[in-house]
DNA sequence: CTGTTAGCGCCTTCAT
DNA sequence: ATGAAGGCGCTAACAG
């Protein structure tokens, strides 16, 4: 039952360095030769041993998939497209998780496991430390970032500042002038990379149009639904006359508006709120965002892999843009 | 830099298979051999070259986690319970998802692609059909299905027909007699068992309570929120005297509150609902919900893979239980 | 308890 | 264009 490529070779008629030519699409093969090894393979089931070949040959045709989880909503939807973009090369994605400690704020990471097993790694969304970096430099495999990118390495990620700019340029355009901020907690690690370049953005694009950026309109909780409920009380507390929020993430921008209604206040008639990714619940509860397709930025990152991996060159950066979708979030203040 | 088990041996003064006896833990071998091996090991940064072992002992160490998505919650939650506990015990998880197609309901699986690379499979969420299961079979690994089971295969999920009992349940406890039940589309593939369970056992524990059944009580539109929404405007079309509404998931179950809220009613003073899942939002929106935690079953699963592919018994199905969590989205009918 | 010796199944020069 | 033969690095009998 499990034939060998001696078998397709004696079946063939050839050797079986033909039939490893053959099967692999690889020059010097008479054409008519290698479509009747097909077959045969074909007929036999025949399937190259991953372990052979990758000894023989020092590549494994798998790429590790390196995240602190996959439950979470841009994590999940980059891995899908990573392993469905790996799949389509022929390539086999190999999860590969490690817990974040926060306080002293630690990772668990051991290169070790990843040795001789993978072709290059993919790293998602996680801002590593150098002694991390270096640990995964030296197994000498290609790596690709995503999102948090590292200097001297191949990076696809979003435009942040430019989505805060977006965010500001909507609620600006519609009259706001005092808009708070919503980011995760500066050590939390989830928030780290996005989080404090958006917030970079939203100063920066205020400050553009000589708007207050005071530390009353920033608020840094976590960086979810309940971050983001306690984030718009503790803004409206400071600075009652915020009239919009811009929050770094869809959950965040929903606490945001669960904060209003707990208040009495109305979005977007009394606060307008915007967010960003696009998650799915975001669009049946209305909620105005900057979307951003995290399935596309794994399937690139993980075709840059494959192509440093023929040594094709790549560009250092790849940067994605968020779509404004407005929904009924936002609207012009009162008066 | 990369060093082999020879050169081990020969730092070490011992022979290349004492080193891989004394580096796998395998008996006969002095303790202090041993630990010299260890360190030497260690000093060299020597890690054994995983296609080699495998080409060698037969075994990967590695287990193929099948699943149609990774970004859902169900499947992303169980994906990441499955790889941590495969982690913890030395094992790598090989992520393989594979599409979906409706409509004609079909699966693209090709099993090949698995074949001598892992030592057992985990099929996470999807009812395959015989001939796809036949096709894994032939593979002749060991096969745990988390979700849908296969019979003669072991089986982890939860047991829908408590989930329907406990929901239906809490809603007579309330008071309420005429209650409608929510699920996906009949050939849409998420839905397919636990959305044909669930309502299975709905008709089980309404009838019980000489509750009435008919059809006009039951939607089956998408199993999203989208879907929840457009059902409870027809279970309320057909039968304005629905007081209460029981969702196969969460997510339906917020569509169902989305519902209720176009057509002016409010949740749960004039209609209550409950969920299934215990998705974050859920929380914040005060969905009562019954919890499952679908980490576990991936956990629990892999675990069971584990033993048997060590040769151990493992019963031939886990049941979870699901958790009653009342929130804000049920309460006794208006009279 | 430890060493020797064959493979494991394929790829890859090097000939032809 | 094809074949022969030597590894790739490790494990598993079998000796000792």
């Amino acid at each position: 039952m499990a034939h060998g490529i001696v078998d397709v070779a004696r079946a063939a008629g050839v050797s079986t360095a033909t039939v490893s030519r053959a099967l692999r699409g690889l020059p010097n093969v008479t054409e008519s030769t290698r479509e009747r090894v097909r077959r045969v393979a074909e007929e036999l089931g025949y399937v190259a041993s991953p372990s052979a070949s990758s000894l023989a040959s020092g590549q494994t045709r798998t790429i590790g998939l390196l995240t602190p989880w996959v439950s979470q909503w841009f994590f999940a939807h980059v891995l899908e497209g990573a392993e469905r973009a790996l799949r389509a090369e022929g390539f086999n994605a190999l999860l590969h998780t490690f817990e974040v400690a926060h306080r002293p704020r630690r990772v668990e990471l051991d290169p070790g496991t990843l040795r001789r097993r993978v072709d290059g790694v993919l790293v998602v969304g996680l801002p590593l430390e150098r002694a991390e970096i270096a640990g995964l430099d030296a197994l000498g495999y290609p790596l690709v970032f995503v999102g948090p990118g590292t200097p001297g390495h191949a990076v696809v990620g979003l435009d942040d500042e430019d989505v805060a700019e977006q965010a500001v340029a909507h609620l600006t355009g519609l009259g706001h002038r005092v808009i708070g901020h919503i980011s995760g907690e500066p050590d939390d690690v989830l928030a780290w990379s996005p989080g404090v370049r958006r917030e970079r953005g939203w100063r920066a694009s205020m400050r553009r149009r000589g708007l207050p950026t005071d530390p009353g309109l920033t608020a840094h909780e976590g960086f979810d639904v309940a971050g983001g409920r306690a984030s718009v009380h503790r803004l409206l507390d400071a600075r009652p006359d915020i009239t919009a929020v811009f929050a770094a993430s869809d959950e965040m921008a929903l606490g945001a508006v669960l904060g209003c209604r707990d208040r009495g206040l109305r979005v977007p008639e009394d606060v307008s709120v915007i967010g960003v990714d696009g998650i799915e619940i975001g669009e049946h509860l209305g909620l105005t965002t900057l979307v951003q397709d995290p399935g596309d930025q794994g399937a690139t990152a993980a075709t840059m892999l494959l192509e440093l991996i023929t040594g094709a060159p790549v560009p250092s950066e790849v940067v994605f843009e968020a779509t404004l979708v407005e929904r009924g979030s936002t609207a012009p203040p009162r008066d």
